[in-house]
DNA sequence: CACAATGATTGCTG
DNA sequence: CAGCAATCATTGTG
């Protein structure tokens, strides 16, 4: 902390006292302020009086404070006093200019700065959010935060993170203390000893920026490790979310039921997803998970899901119907069990059925929405008929329930419509059709 | 406990 | 970035 100016000059050989006293010595008959005040005797007493006053100086500090005091001030009265002075504040200078130009001008730490950011992206650092951090809220929205099941959990994470939050600040105000107090400390002694040595304001100032950095490095740890608590805790938390619950009945069967009748092509579109969602209370991104896995699943092992398709589709056709028996044209585009043209069929006969469905298909590459509907309708239709046996027994069963669209390649989408089973006269675009949706 | 079912994640691709 | 395929990890069941 304390420099000691005498064995820093850069001309000098490091700890070369001789160097530096001679020097002075030179200097000080050179100094053209110092001439004048540079008593007449010879030389050798003259040397040994400034090696005396600096022997003096530099031991300053290793005397008692009452001891100093009075060395002090016989120095501060000492005749070679303010020659002695200059001097020293010209080597000084130039030592701190040399020190000055090797470390000025740091650039941000970039460490410090992600630590800052993540801290205030945690809701850790900055202005306190009423009831819950912006973290907790924005990890709520990540989970989907739905029901209650899940409030427990955000509760517990908002109350350990604003814990450490807690932990966090009086920490930082703590440091913040210790750091002005002993900056003012050492302020107040620097000020002191520039009665003595000679210290510039800027020196001050260059000691105060390296006290900071020293506590703003304490700083850095204490942010380091807040950030490492709070991505244990985020963790511990996203883990907690990992640990699934299986989706309830209803919502499986909302979910199963859009799929059976749009198996042509069971990929609901972006607004179809969110009002799955929101009528299954799950996310969309976990309706576009069950998709996904649905899609691989069936197609992997189509005959496993053949029950299942054919339930799904036979109380789809039900809905159908029933819908349509009470003259509702309304059609949601979500919804596609009700689709519109369905109304004439007959359930009980299979046979008036499939010939219904031929027509369905002719009609429906006619195009536009009603298409759409149409061909839910159909996807439906095919495995009611399939069920109540519409086909003749010369097509395999799983010629009956492949669904549309899928090829030996894998997809729906590139898959050439099986036509020749199911549907002689569908035409191109019916199957895609309700992506319009 | 083994196994199947199932929701989520990851890496890759177009 | 959506979707596929493989895989992980948990849950449900016999």
């Amino acid at each position: 902390m304390t420099e000691c100016l005498f064995r820093a000059p850069p001309c000098c050989p490091v700890g070369s006292e001789l160097h530096c006293h001679s020097q002075l010595f030179i200097r000080l008959h050179m100094h053209p302020r110092s001439i004048t005040v540079l008593p007449p005797g010879p030389v050798t007493s003259l040397y040994q009086d400034i090696g005396d006053i600096l022997q003096q100086i530099m031991t300053i500090t290793d005397q008692s404070l009452d001891e100093a005091q009075a060395r002090k001030h016989a120095l501060n009265c000492h005749r070679m006093k303010p020659a002695l002075f200059n001097v020293l504040c010209e080597i000084k200078e130039k030592t701190v200019l040399s020190i000055r130009g090797a470390q000025e001008e740091e650039p941000p730490d970039p460490q410090l700065m992600r630590l800052d950011n993540m801290l205030l992206a945690e809701g850790v650092a900055g202005p306190e959010k009423g009831g819950g951090s912006a973290a907790a809220a924005a990890a709520a929205a990540a989970t989907g935060g739905i029901g209650a099941d899940n409030s427990a959990e955000h509760s517990d994470y908002r109350a350990k993170l604003s814990q450490i939050r807690q932990i966090y600040h009086t920490e930082l105000e703590k440091y913040e203390q210790a750091c002005n107090e002993f900056t003012t400390h050492v302020m107040n002694l620097l000020r002191e000893q520039s009665r003595t040595r000679p210290i510039s304001p800027k020196e001050i100032e260059r000691m105060v920026g390296i006290i900071h950095r020293k506590f703003s490095s304490i700083q850095m740890q204490l942010k380091q490790s807040t950030c490492e608590a709070v991505m244990i805790l985020r963790s511990r938390f996203l883990d907690a979310r990992r640990k699934r619950r299986n989706f309830n009945k209803q919502a499986t069967e909302i979910l199963n039921e859009y799929f059976y009748s749009h198996l042509s092509n069971p990929y609901p579109s972006e607004e179809a997803k969110e009002e799955l969602a929101k009528k299954c209370g799950i996310t969309v991104s976990q309706v576009s998970n069950w998709f996904g896995n649905k899609r691989i699943r069936y197609k992997k092992n189509i005959s496993k899901f053949q029950e299942e398709a054919n339930m799904y589709a036979a109380r789809t056709a039900v809905n159908a119907t029933s819908v349509s028996a009470h003259g509702s044209q309304a059609n949601s585009p979500s919804t596609p069990n009700s689709a519109g043209s369905a109304g004439s069929f007959n359930m009980s006969n299979s046979g008036d059925l499939f010939m219904s469905v031929q027509s369905l298909n002719g009609d429906s590459y006619q195009g536009g929405q009603v298409g759409a509907n149409i061909q839910s309708q159909v996807d439906t239709l095919r495995h009611v008929i399939s069920q109540t046996g519409g086909y003749s027994d010369s097509l395999a069963a799983s010629q009956m329930y492949s669904p549309q669209g899928i090829n030996t390649n894998g997809g729906w989408q590139d898959a050439p419509t099986p036509s020749s089973v199911t549907s002689p006269t569908e035409g191109p675009g019916s199957v895609h059709s309700d992506t319009s949706n």
